[in-house]
DNA sequence: CGCAGCATTGACGCCTGTCAATTTGAGTGG
DNA sequence: CCACTCAAATTGACAGGCGTCAATGCTGCG
């Protein structure tokens, strides 16, 4: 659906600027006390998002962190002899731009999936606002370790594992990120090519290709009449389960 | 050398605990600048480690952060069906711990590999200090950025290069890493086994053995007489640019 | 309708993992 | 000082997983 909200809101300073898109069914909300944290104590600028379009561009001067509202972002990484790879996926809730802080410059694109919607904030703002607010200090830096715990697992994955197994892992992370969420996690669009899921797992876009008609035949996981980037997920713990052996045997749940 | 410190230093206050090790040349020095940032505003605990100290313990509730200021670490992470990889090292300066503050236990082992010292904070305390110093609390957020893009170059490097050029990588960084802090580059000591640089890499123990022979072979390493664990760089540069090779030839260098 | 991008599938080859034998080196005790 | 022991490292042979190349199918769009 298409965004109405082309103008960027400024200066919001009521305590929820957006109201969340998704609300859990229970009253524990991380992500809505992360907002209404951020609200009121900062100015943030509201931006809504198209597919493709770009917010920290790598290279470019570092002064904002984003925080994800709504859709969901891939973040590529770009070494000087052009190699490059989708290092990481952000949903609701995730923050864009760390990895600019140290260098003054973001070191990686965020590029929209889809239609959604950014918070962004001054980092020297959010610095000062952090130096009042104890518990949002606390809450960046969770944010923070958070990524850097995830790009640890990211790399034992890619280290340890087989690539069918990669591949089911990674479409269990992302399921799993989704029900964190309050989505629904038993079917997911993958909003990236073959190419680009190869390069987020480290491997080819045809070993992607046969690891997922493998996952296919060994019932873990199923395309739907919507297009071969809809997939439906039976049973997510037994692709979790998958995704975590060593062994790419996909003998189980025989017909 | 043996340290001499063996009884932890409680609240130190004076601007300056320990004299660092190594001094740079120059009167640039970050390291030092962050650690003089640091004492006087908060308790810190000196603390002295040898080899095989484990500072951070895999699943121990987090509580401090660590600034090593001389020696050098292993962090090592372990997934719950036995997987484990050494997933970073960390010199004079680096920080460690931070995986803890996100979900209030540690998620790695944190591995002296040589006599060293680190400053033991407590991380609500460094919270605090960090309010008042924006300054302190500018530099944590560096050093977790900086953690943040070295875990994505780790990734990058390990989905995209050949093992060699995984291994020449490996050891230019290294080295980097040592002349950033005013150490010798030239020549370098892993402290690490085969199979743990192999498990740090994505490869197994015999193809670093044979990466770095191949590197030998290609003069851009050499033994020492010191053994197999010491490493001559003639060419820093040249180490650096074979290890952003995608093409794993090594036919520079004839002798 | 034809084109272009994306995805699938097969054939083939190479990089690297696996297994095994051997050598080197460090630590220990006689 | 030397023999002994064991972990670590090297090296070779072999095989398998995955990359590479190529052909084909599918889908959306001008």
């Amino acid at each position: 659906m298409p965004s109405s909200n082309l103008s960027p809101l400024h200066l919001v300073h009521s305590n929820r600027a957006a109201p969340p898109p998704f609300s859990p069914g229970r009253g524990f909300d991380p992500v809505g006390d992360m907002l209404s944290l951020l609200a009121g104590r900062l100015a943030i600028r509201v931006q809504s998002v198209h597919a493709g379009d770009t917010l920290c561009c790598a290279g470019r001067p570092f002064g904002h962190l984003y925080v994800v509202n709504a859709g969901c972002f891939k973040t590529t990484s770009c070494a000087a002899d052009g190699r490059h790879q989708v290092v990481a996926l952000q949903f609701r809730g995730d923050w864009l731009g760390f990895d600019g802080i140290a260098s003054g410059r973001y070191a990686c694109d965020a590029v929209a999936m889809d239609v959604g919607e950014v918070w962004a904030l001054r980092y020297e703002e959010l610095m000062q606002a952090c130096s009042c607010t104890p518990e949002l200090m606390a809450g960046v830096h969770r944010e923070m370790s958070l990524a850097i715990q995830r790009a640890r697992d990211a790399m034992l994955s890619r280290c340890t594992l087989p690539a069918t197994s990669r591949v089911a892992e990674f479409l269990a992370v992302w399921a799993t990120s989704l029900a964190g969420r309050g989505q629904r996690a038993e079917q997911i669009t993958l909003r990236l090519t073959r190419a680009e899921i190869g390069s987020h797992l480290g491997m080819t876009l045809e070993s992607v290709s046969r690891s997922l008609a493998s996952l296919v035949r060994g019932r873990l996981i199923r395309f739907t009449e919507q297009g071969r980037r809809v997939i439906y997920i039976p049973d997510l713990a037994a692709l979790t389960a998958f995704g975590q052996s060593v062994t790419g045997d996909i003998s189980s749940r025989a017909p």
